[in-house]
DNA sequence: CGCGGCTTTGAGATACTTCAAGAGAGGTGG
DNA sequence: CCACCTCTCTTGAAGTATCTCAAAGCCGCG
């Protein structure tokens, strides 16, 4: 039998690789691709939670706010991952596409059926989420204890290593150029900072010869070690 | 047969609390009770992730730091949560006690061993990781965006709510009155603040007839709708 | 009573924000 | 192809929340 799975970039990445043909037939029977577009949000936070994916393509990213408008990010969302929150009544933050982005949809509920009858699944999707935790809780270093020169180095460092084509390419280790899929704005929401900070803690690394900046989303990194020794 | 988790405190509320009375009898085989005293530490972030526990009694933090010894807390634990990083080789917070605590205890490969044919132990803990990861984010709008004003008053509604009494008694709602498990220098390390700091918002929430501090450790919250207002 | 650790309070320093313009980039239409 | 517009980003100057440094107060405990 055919189905979209067998062509599907992120098969063996995302927490379908523990499935057998059977079951992904299944669980591709309660599923759809969607398409979003950059800046459209896929859900709400506080609006009950119904619906699960998996990202295809594209970068998105987790929010949460204040009444009074600040914003945070709280997590910045790759191929192959997973987003939404199964097992619970509401969303707790709010995901919005940063780029075009592909996304392969669950309604909440026919996914955790599914996945409490599969349980290498849920093996995975724990593993997953442990990992999100180790890492969100790493950032809350981050906005609590470092200054702004050495949140902005461990920014520029993570995204480095994160934005790694996860295509064909073996693993190269992390880049010295990318592309951020962020604007300045964003940066400061990731980092708890305002953006005129951020602009001038990049024009400063810019000035001192660690980093170049291309183009306005553009970041060549010159000296990594120095960079690394900025983040503290 | 009589197994010590007959007697257990958290018995119906930790995450054992889905396994058959033959599975304890297995679950208890693997694990044994071991008494922590306030200040001790369980385990070392970055150390390898030998042991995983749940907690029987006491309340512990979870932290990280930077090289240069600023410290983060990134989580507290409380009597029925869950401690470690089953499935992982590291672990990634350091874990230590506030008060005298009691901990049951497993080697890390013996639970995971134990967790992958029990996939409703699995669920559970998956289930609980989801949550934690939730209540990280929603601290990171904490620790990225609020004022030290609104910090402090968020912690004290947090504190409230979380100290609740886990006995016999009903679930009475958050309290009014409560002592903390920490010093300032922790309430400091929790909010990323400093401590002279904490301990000058402290005594304007008493002097403004927000709060009431019977002593050093002890909170009353006088005026919640006030306190609600300030945290942002 | 006196000692050591924790906490409070004060005064001064500063990192980051806020407010306010100006410059640059990218897109659109003439 | 250039002029224009808008949106984002940069830069500057002033303000302020929080930190740092320093000293004194409190409290439990031997």
């Amino acid at each position: 039998m055919s189905i979209a799975c067998d062509t599907c970039v992120v098969r063996n990445r995302a927490i379908c690789s523990v499935l057998d043909t059977d079951e992904l037939v299944a669980l591709n029977r309660i599923g759809r691709t969607r398409t979003i577009s950059a800046g459209q949000t896929l859900m709400w936070e506080g609006e009950d939670s119904a619906l699960v994916a998996n990202v295809l393509d594209g970068v998105l990213k987790l929010s949460t706010g204040t009444e009074d408008g600040r914003e945070q990010i709280v997590g910045i969302v790759y191929p192959a991952d997973f987003i939404g929150r199964p097992f619970g009544a509401r969303a707790q933050q709010t995901v919005t596409a940063l780029t075009e982005a592909r996304v392969c949809v669950f309604a909440r509920g026919d996914f955790d059926a599914f996945a409490r009858e599969h349980p290498a699944l849920e093996h995975k999707l724990l593993q997953r989420t442990l990992t999100e935790l180790d890492r969100a809780r790493h950032w809350m270093l981050l906005l609590g204890r470092k200054s702004a020169m050495e949140k902005m180095a461990s920014f520029l460092l993570e995204m480095s290593e994160r934005l790694v084509q996860n295509g064909c390419t073996p693993d190269a280790g992390p880049l010295d150029r990318f592309t951020l899929p962020f604007g300045r704005q964003q940066i400061a929401d990731i980092l708890g900072l305002t953006i005129e900070t951020v602009s001038r803690l990049l024009t400063k690394l810019k000035n001192d010869g660690v980093i170049d900046l291309p183009s306005r989303r553009e970041v060549a990194i010159l000296q990594r070690d120095i960079l690394h020794h900025r983040a503290g």
